[in-house]
DNA sequence: TTCTCACGTCAATGACGTTGTCGTAAGGTG
DNA sequence: CACCTTACGACAACGTCATTGACGTGAGAA
């Protein structure tokens, strides 16, 4: 086959598909996307996106090298959506939150795609504008360089595990989800004080707890720490 | 078939397979990871799997129901291989550094395994027990048991988080890992300062920094925070 | 010694990603 | 307007996957 995929610049894009669609990557990736959404992670397959765009499976690969390269697609619009519309307030504690919460949901958004997503690295577009405004944000709060990449790198890595955390657990099958549910319910629920006391005393707190995500008070957690660390907390900025 | 699976107490555990081998949960578990190990997520097959023991593939379904049964017994084995050896200092800041670095730790031992379990809460023996320490060392610690749960909380998912995280960056197969490592030097590292100016003031420190884990220096943020939420933060306990 | 059933093996099913080949119609060219 | 090229959609096929039902055999109970 050599080299089915053609550069997007130079496509002609021709002939319709037997249903009367016209692909494109675009659109290609945002079928993924809603298939996913609907569906849930094993809908995604190159055969049901075939069959969702309207076209035989195998025209897909006239876009995208493979499947992973479909995926990098999407992890980029993903963290594209996420950033959609977003501007600087000047307050860097209350701009990372919001982008934290912001990459948080939009991942919850799309749980399967997120578990697949968010593990990887593009490199493209969308991702480095997010990179570009964190490190604004921090840069310009006044983390010295060094210190504001350690904080960037665990804050990014902080908000994409818990995302692909979160998004495991939406992504589950039905039957496995529940079970997931109930087990701090039932397992931890059921153990006895003498030989779990902590549990014990603990287990309709965890049971309540454990059922939201644990990301906004990690956040809260992180945002702290990092303000603890700038240099001249809250006092003035020195004179000329 | 109804019902393959016999609960472990009354197995009668004859017949040895043709290749010699007497089969187990335990050594299938044992296998799974030594498998996956050596060849990359993408090895742990059922098919595979049954090769390497010995065996045919299907007859790992009289030892577990099907591979997400498989996948969770693996988990445990996991868990309780990070807490194996631990004993609370009563250090309760030192505490949870050891257990946090131990659990990403045993999940880097096994990155394709850690990959698919560490998004499951298996609510099994070894889970049970390190749930009970953690609770246990935050309690002892002097931290009410809302806040104990909360941190708890934010505690495990971090952790696993980022080991999920990190263990996806070293399960993948060597071209897209190589191609990951590469992204921030080549792409992160030619963006022009005016159009990029944070990444490119920063983008050496970046790209050591991004090749190196966030997990330990988010765990210090997150040990930091906390304590500062503790309870007379180093004063002396009230007089009785 | 006999009986039984646990469990290893075999064969089959349907879905998966991916590829080689082919035909055709869209677009450029004159 | 007719011709040619080639992009690209469709088809068919390959090998691998998880899972299951049927079978038979040998270990252990009696």
């Amino acid at each position: 086959m050599a080299e089915r995929v053609v550069p997007e610049p130079q496509r002609r894009r021709r002939r319709p598909t037997k249903q009367g669609v016209v692909l494109s990557r675009q659109l290609i990736v945002e079928t993924a996307l809603r298939l996913v959404g609907q569906h849930g992670a094993e809908a995604l397959t190159v055969r049901r996106l075939g069959a969702a765009l309207g076209a035989d499976p195998s025209a897909v690969y006239r876009y995208f090298r493979n499947t992973d390269d479909l995926l990098l697609a999407v992890a980029d619009e993903l963290v594209g959506r996420a950033q959609h519309g977003w501007r600087p307030t000047g307050d860097w504690r209350a701009d990372l939150r919001e982008i934290g919460l912001r990459i948080h949901r939009a991942y919850q958004a799309h749980p399967q795609a997120a578990l697949l997503a968010a593990h990887r690295t593009t490199g493209r577009t969308h991702e480095i504008r997010a990179v570009e405004a964190i490190l604004g944000v921090l840069r310009a709060a006044g983390f010295p360089d060094p210190e504001a990449v350690r904080i960037y790198h665990a804050f990014v890595d902080q908000s994409l595990g818990f995302a692909a955390l979160d998004a495991a657990a939406l992504a589950l099958p039905p039957a496995a989800r529940a079970a997931d549910d109930e087990v701090w319910q039932a397992a931890y629920g059921r153990l006895a004080a003498d030989t779990h006391p902590n549990i014990a005393a603990t287990a309709p707190l965890l049971a309540a707890d454990m059922r939201r995500s644990g990301y906004p008070y990690a956040l809260e957690l992180l945002l702290e720490a990092a303000a603890s660390r700038l240099p001249r907390p809250g006092g003035r900025p020195p004179r000329p």
